[in-house]
DNA sequence: ATGAATAATGTAATAATATAACATTTACTT
DNA sequence: AAGTAAATGTTATATTATTACATTATTCAT
C-alpha cells in the first residue's frame, strides 16, 4: 500500500469511514443518516456508527450536539479538553459555528464555581437566525 | 367544587398533573418515567406526556434538559424569555442545580454577537461532581 | 343560547435514536 | 507463538419522540 488512506492513521477503517462522512458534510448528521452514507462501504448497522462516533469524540475530533441529536466534525486544530466549545446554531439554514476562546473557558470555570461543582464536561448550544438567513 | 386542584387555574388537567410529577421529583424525569407516575391518573399514551410538555416549557414552567433527555420543573419565580438559564448537573447524584443570573445572558448576548447570529434560544448544561459526591 | 372556531384530548401506529448481548476478528505485547 | 486488549459483526431490543386521525371541551362572536 502506497498511502494510509485514513486522515489520521491512528483511527481505525470505521472510525476515519465516519469521520470522513463528518468532514464531507455541510452540516451536523444524525448517526443514523452517517449509517446510510456508509452502507456502500459496508456499515450495515448503528452500533459500527455509534462506536466510531464514542471514540472519535473521546479523542476530541467530532461533537455532539445535544440539542439536535446529531453529530459534526470538530473544526479547531485542536478541541483539547480544557477548552470549551460553544455551538452556535441557525434554525433556518442548520448552519453550525464552533466558538472556542478562553473567554468560555473562563465563563464555565466561574459557572463550575458558583456550584459548587468539579466540571468534566460543559454543553453551550445558541439557537439564532444566522446574518444570511434574516436578510432574506 | 371548592378550590380549583390546579397550581395555575391556567393549566389544563394533564398539564396540571405533569408540571406535579416535575414538582414532586428530586431530579429530572423522562417523558416515559412521568407517564409511568400517571399512569394511575389516567395516562396512556406519550403524546400525552410530550403534549402537556410542550405547553409547559412554552409558558416557561418546565426546561429540557437537552443533555438528558429529560425534564425539570423550573426553580424560579419566573424564568422569562429574556432570561438565559444554565443548568450544572452532578454526574454522581444527577441533582441539578438551576443557575439564573444576568451574567447568563449577557455571555450568551456576547457569544450571539460575535457570531451574528439573533439568538432564539440558548442550552448551557454544564456536567461535573458536586460538592457532596466529591467528598464521599 | 347557538353555532363556528380554536384548543385540548384519546388512541393507535410508527419513526427516530441508542444500547445490550454475544460471537468473531484484528492488533498489540511479551 | 501465545496471551491480552481493542475493534468489529450481527441480531435483537430499549428508549425517545412524532404522525395521523377521531373525539371532546372551551372560547367567542352572533
Ligand atoms: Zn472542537
Ligand atoms: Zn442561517
Ligand atoms: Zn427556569
Ligand atoms: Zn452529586
Amino acid at each position: 500500500m502506497l498511502q494510509d488512506p485514513n486522515i489520521d492513521s491512528s483511527l481505525t477503517k470505521n472510525q476515519s469511514l465516519v469521520l470522513e462522512s463528518l468532514n464531507d458534510a455541510r452540516g451536523p448528521l444524525s448517526a443514523y443518516s452517517i449509517l446510510d452514507k456508509l452502507r456502500n462501504k459496508g456499515f450495515k448497522a448503528p452500533l459500527q456508527v455509534y462506536r466510531a462516533l464514542d471514540k472519535l469524540t473521546e479523542f476530541g475530533f467530532v461533537h455532539r450536539l445535544e440539542s439536535l441529536n446529531s453529530f459534526i466534525a470538530c473544526k479547531h486544530a485542536s478541541c483539547d479538553d480544557s477548552a470549551a466549545t460553544a455551538f452556535v446554531i441557525c434554525d433556518s439554514c442548520e448552519v453550525v459555528q464552533e466558538m472556542s476562546d478562553i473567554s468560555i473557558s473562563n465563563f464555565m470555570a466561574v459557572l463550575a464555581n458558583k456550584a459548587s461543582v468539579k466540571p468534566i464536561k460543559s454543553n453551550i448550544e445558541l439557537h439564532g437566525i444566522c446574518n444570511d438567513c434574516e436578510k432574506k
